[in-house]
RNA sequence: GGUCCGGUAGUUCAGUUGGUUAGAAUGCCGGCCUGUCACGCCGGAGGUCGAGGGUUCAAGUCCCUUCCGGAUCGCCA
């Protein structure tokens, strides 16, 4: 190891390195003073290993007497044995220990906020404001170690496939549809603002019109919406895009990256992925992004439901906006009742207005076996069939959803993950699939039609046909999801100007608005536009998976909190008024909250 | 914007129907200890109970407002 004050990391050493002499240099992870022998585990980013020091070097044992945790040494000596009775099997270096000749503080230390023990828990903001510290710890090495394995992995990938990494612009602008943009004003045009880019969609798609044929890069985006485990304001994405590939040859080149890493970093085998079209995972699974480790399914009883008194359920099965469906969890009749009232409470969040169940104690008994609020309204014969629809046995809870299909579908989607989850129902660790044949577009509440995926996708069928019935529409648009995340998504692109002006003539944007956000793509389509489409991975989710972390804001250095603020730097803050009149800014003036908040900040 | 959970020692938490000097663990400081590894033993220091207001003889505890962190619905093409 040339140019360095250490010889070798701490982590590194083993039984290969007796006798050697060796410089370390590190953190003190913990200090053991046994008076007359003292030890020190010193860490670096490799691990641990334990240092001695005995009375016998009296300089240094002195020295090491006033080390504490967090201090950075540079320690020089001898790699030995640990006697047999002293061995730790609990640490990787635990067979030997570097027996101390020199030790030179390089830094001293105050005593950290907290401990950076793994069996101690830490408050999330503690650690955020003291993220460097919360760095050290191992876990977070080993977060950002693999994610940094990852992203190399990728770019050999992509290079060896023949992608080119091209760099798109972060001062760009303002797009009309998607999520709230982050604005940033111009100081040189008054009055106007530059937008950080959501995604570099329009950007790489002018790269295909340009000739580079196959593009990736490893982007930031920027999105100003609200936060959530997997949502950051500022996150990465593997974006990817092609020329002269469909839909097939993208899935398959993407899905070959993923395979890789999964084979390569963790020694899984995903195998070929599974292929769902958007439809059924709606209906079985209630979701666009099924997590398929969970064998629960939705069953649709509408058909069952149309004649029965029981209002809950003719209602919704007699309208064609209804949906009324059946899940069955096996052996679910174990299930307290404590815990299904919660579960009602739980699909209540999704505006329903109950949770029906059967409890299966006797399929052959209509009368007695089946224990329920609901059975006293149903007819014999409707139980019989559902029973035999969702092959009902004994033990088994079956949950009803009733309601518009929006609700039904969201409620029970949402329970079948949250049962997964309580009862641990996953029959596998990786479940990873591709949702196809999205439909082009979905209803807004005014009455309109948005992009379920983004305007530029390509439909699956003519201008004229998408024209005449765009409700059905379905696109060339595809998602890859691994255990109920959305890993990525894409899409083949309209590589023509006709019909990108047939998809924003259905959206509802106007010639003069077309021409003044997307201008420069409409000339570009006319300019010999290559059929094209992509794909963008989210790299922070990818790693959260594939290191089991619980939330994003893990596999990120430097997360922001869920009011998009940084506690560690105090981000974002205040500027002053020379700035704000560069940009041609005047500030509001503040309501009294906020004027309570800045002066407490500012103390 | 809505709903829910939390904020008490550096840290993680406990704190009863409102009632004496707000506790524990760990960390920290000092002492002892030559084989520990979440070392051990003895002693010590350490608190604007998130902030502001109110009720009360009395508030960590009850009420109101507000800030901060988290989960979640909406939102996230």
């Amino acid at each position: 190891m040339g140019n360095t004050m250490r010889s070798v990391y701490c982590g590194q050493l083993k039984a290969a390195n007796i006798d050697e002499e060796v410089t370390l240099c590190g953190w003190v992870d913990r200090r053991r003073d046994h008076g007359g022998v003292i030890f020190i585990d010193l860490r670096d980013r490799e691990g641990i290993v334990q240092v001695v020091f005995d009375p016998d070097g009296e300089e240094n044992f002195a020295l090491a007497d006033k080390v504490r945790p967090e201090y950075v040494l540079q320690v020089k000596g001898k790699v030995r044995a640990r006697d047999a009775a002293t061995v730790n099997p609990n640490m990787a270096t635990g067979e030997v220990e570097v027996y101390g000749t020199g030790l030179e503080i390089l830094n001293s230390a105050e005593t950290p906020p907290f401990q950076l023990d793994s069996h101690i828990t830490v408050g999330e903001d503690v650690r955020l404001r003291y993220r460097y510290i919360d760095l050290r710890r191992q876990e977070m090495q080993k977060n950002l170690y693999f994610r940094s394995k990852v992203t190399t992995a990728i770019r050999n990938y992509m290079d060896e496939n023949g992608f080119l990494d091209i760099e798109t612009p972060i001062l760009t602008r303002a797009t009309p549809e998607g999520a709230r943009d982050y604005l940033v004003p111009s100081r040189t045009h008054e009055g106007q603002f530059f937008a950080l880019p959501q995604s570099p969609q329009l950007f790489k798609q002018l790269l295909m019109v340009s000739g580079f044929d196959r593009y990736y890069q490893i982007a930031k985006c920027f999105r100003d919406e609200d936060l959530r485990a997997d949502r950051q304001p500022e996150f990465t994405q593997i974006d990817i895009e092609t020329s002269f590939m469909d839909e097939e040859g993208i899935m398959s080149v993407t899905e070959g990256m993923i395979r890789k890493l999964f084979q390569d970093l963790q020694g899984v085998d995903l195998g070929e992925f599974d292929r769902m079209p958007y439809s059924e995972a709606i209906e079985k699974y209630g979701s666009d992004k099924p997590d398929l480790r969970i064998p629960l399914e939705m069953v649709d009883i509408k058909d069952l439901m149309k004649d029965v008194e029981f209002k809950v359920f003719s209602g919704p099965a007699n309208d064609p906006k209804g949906r009324v469906t059946a899940m069955k969890v096996p052996k679910g009749g174990e299930i307290p009742r404590k815990k299904v009232d919660a579960y009602t409470k739980f699909v209540s969040i999704y505006g329903a207005k109950g949770l029906a169940y059967i409890k299966v104690n006797d399929k052959d008994d209509l009368e007695n076996g089946l224990q329920s609020p609901i059975v006293k309204f149903l007819p014999a014969e409707v139980c019989r069939a559902i029973l035999d629809r969702v092959e009902a046995d004994n033990g088994d809870l079956i949950f009803f959803g009733a309601d518009t299909h929006k609700i039904v579908t969201e409620a029970l989607g949402a329970l079948r993950c949250k049962l997964g989850e309580d009862l641990n129902l996953y029959t596998r660790d990786w479940a990873p699939l591709w949702v196809v044949d999205f439909p082009m577009f979905e209803a807004t509440d005014n009455g309109g039609l948005t992009a379920l995926h983004h305007p530029f996708t390509a439909p699956s069928c003519s201008p004229e046909e998408l024209q005449a019935n765009p409700a059905e529409a379905l696109s060339r648009a595809y998602d890859m999801v691994l255990n109920g995340t959305e890993l990525g998504g894409g899409s083949v692109r309209i590589h023509d100007q006709g019909m990108q002006q047939a998809v924003f003539q259905i959206l509802g944007i106007e010639e003069d608005e077309q021409r003044e956000k997307f201008g420069f793509l409409l000339d570009a389509l006319k300019y010999g536009a290559p059929p094209h489409g992509g794909l963008a991975f989210g790299l922070d989710r990818l790693i959260m998976l594939m290191t089991g972390s619980e939330s994003i804001r893990d596999v990120i250095a430097f997360p922001k909190t869920q009011t998009a603020a940084c506690v560690m730097t105090d981000a974002p803050g205040s500027v002053g008024a020379d700035q704000l009149k560069d940009l041609h800014i005047r500030l509001r003036a503040k309501p009294q909250a906020q004027e309570q908040k800045s002066e407490s900040q500012t103390k």
